[in-house]
RNA sequence: GGCGACGUGGCCAAGUGGUAAGGCAGAGGCCUGCAAAGCCUUUACCCCCGGUUCGAAUCCGGGCGUCGCCUCCA
């Protein structure tokens, strides 16, 4: 498996630090408002990488904070005249809902900023007692960045090139510019901790740090999150962690691309957002899901509604596929042309090996919805030729495939549409008489007075049979291997 | 200004040395009594210019353009 490293900027073969297991970790969101689609799309792209990776066979130990306190919440919580825990505790449990929502596995461990103040503390101190950060005058601590030689390699800066940009604010109380905070001191009114340095809190690269090594003890295999976190979020996490324990921090990062709108990041500052609960609540999780693994987690991608659209019309194609599928296996003949079968099974299999072959290198996940995308067009072809005489082993060959295959991404297909409404019971009673309680039964009664119709040329009753089942939100389906009604 | 990524058909997008996957949308055809579903066909000088090579979308150099990071940000 080959997995593209953002520090070393190669794919390089995956080599987890303990045989079998991988542990990760993605810096989760900071919980003052909805999280937005961009920051879906990170914690999408996470989430299927964990699922192959557990689909591979690997143990995978999945981490993700909740960052329950920060600047943005205490705002937050004095624009709306609440507490910085109850908005901070508002959106973490609305957070956690719409990650449900769009599917994605809760983490094994969801460790949160507050609850975590002690060891935090406690690597500030160590740090300091090893030279690489201070305690100024104003109760701040920071890291001094100059004393990491090795500083700037998470992200491919150099140090000196970092002043030239000379858009860093100027600190009286920093001995460098550069430097960043570790514990931050508190203001009045503000959520606060005591320490050796007073009242305060941790800074954020310190919280993400600490969290690593606590529950996932450092090196661990892969880190994540959005590219606009390489720096200086990770390069910053990754100075503390190794100054203060002396060994690696993380053997993998991996970033992915921003979600663009118009061609622009998507985000808070900008105005141009929407919440990933205002899209699910218009769209399924499936469709939206599709829409962003149909481009490589690297790339940007660019948001549109069209395009979501789109992706609703391409999981329609993939359902009705194996509805088909499986509605002509139940209707198979037993005259099945082995070879074409056998056809399809390979063909089957072929989906399933681009598949695999394209998850392995890199997370393709475009090119592995691709394979299969291949064999949905395969299997219709098979059963448009084949009619009534449908090989049952292929056709369940190839839509297990297929679930399977989405089931990994976690892309729901919608349930076939089978079962009828007991509504059918009356049209059959209206129609011809059925007075049984079997709706498949009177679905086949139906059927036969339309096809009588149909046969003696009376369109105007074959019509207005289907007209009837169209009001109840059922659609009449002429194939080669018969007729059907089923949902619309 | 520094660092990084990218530029493939109407839209999106995979492919990274041997003459272009896939999705969406459009057009035409087939099937159908009409539909529905489906199938088939259909549109690419792979941003431009040079170079390397028997051969490049794919490697190298230059140009143009876009995006991201350098400040909170997934």
């Amino acid at each position: 498996m080959l997995i593209y490293n953002s520090q070393t900027h190669k794919k390089e073969e995956f080599q987890p630090i303990e045989e079998g297991k991988v542990r990760m970790y993605v810096c989760g969101p900071t919980v003052y408002d909805q999280i937005h689609i961009g920051n879906a799309r990170t914690f999408l792209s996470f989430d299927v990488i964990r699922r192959w990776l557990i689909a591979c066979g690997y143990e995978v130990t999945f981490a993700q904070n909740l960052t329950d306190v920060d600047d943005k919440i205490i705002n937050r919580a004095n624009e709306q005249g609440r507490t910085a825990e109850e908005v901070a505790a508002e959106f973490s449990a609305a957070f956690i809902e719409q990650m449900r929502r769009f599917n994605i596995m809760d983490p094994d461990i969801r460790p949160r900023a507050t609850k975590e103040i002690g060891p935090m503390i406690g690597m500030i101190k160590s740090l300091i007692e090893q030279g690489h950060a201070y305690a100024a005058d104003n109760g701040d601590v920071y890291f001094s960045v100059r004393s990491d030689p090795a500083y700037g390699e998470v992200s491919g800066r150099k140090v000196d090139d970092l002043m030239v940009g000379a858009r860093i604010e100027e600190n009286e109380d920093k001995r460098d510019p550069l430097d960043f905070a570790l514990w931050k001191a508190a203001k009045p009114g503000e959520p606060s901790w005591p320490s050796p340095w007073g009242q305060g809190r941790p800074g954020w690269h310190t919280e993400c740090a600490a969290m690593v090594h606590r529950y996932l003890g450092t090196p661990i295999d892969i880190h994540g999150g959005g590219s606009d976190l390489a720096f200086p979020h990770h390069e910053n996490e990754c100075a503390q962690a190794t100054c203060c324990w002396h060994q690696g921090f993380a053997n993998t990062w991996m970033h992915t691309g921003m979600l663009l709108v118009d061609g622009e990041k998507m985000s808070k500052s900008l105005g141009n957002f929407f919440t990933l609960k205002e899209v699910l609540d218009q769209h399924s999780a499936a469709a939206l899901r599709l829409l962003m693994l149909q481009t490589h987690y690297r790339s940007p991608l660019d948001f549109s509604w069209e395009r979501l659209e789109g992706a609703e019309n391409s999981l329609e194609r993939i359902a009705t596929c194996m509805e088909n599928l499986v509605w002509a296996a139940k209707h198979a003949s037993g005259k099945a042309d082995a070879e074409r079968a056998a056809a399809l099974i390979a063909a089957a299999e072929h989906a399933a090996a681009e598949f695999e072959a394209a998850m392995n290198d890199d997370f393709n996940t475009a090119g592995a919805v691709a394979a299969y995308f291949q064999l949905v067009t395969e299997a219709n072809t098979y059963l448009d030729e084949v009619g009534g005489d449908a090989d049952e082993e292929a056709c369940y060959a190839c839509s297990a495939g297929i679930a399977g295959a989405f089931a990994v991404l976690g892309v729901e297909l919608r349930e076939p549409k089978e079962e009828l409404p007991v509504g059918l019971l009356g049209v059959a009673a209206g129609l011809v008489g059925y007075t049984g309680d079997s709706v498949d039964e009177a679905a086949e009664a139906v059927l036969a007075a339309r096809a009588e119709a149909r046969a003696a040329k009376d369109w105007g009753r074959a019509d207005a049979i289907r007209d009837q089942l169209r009001d109840m939100g059922l659609v009449v389906e002429d194939t080669a291997a018969g007729s059907r009604i089923k949902r619309a």
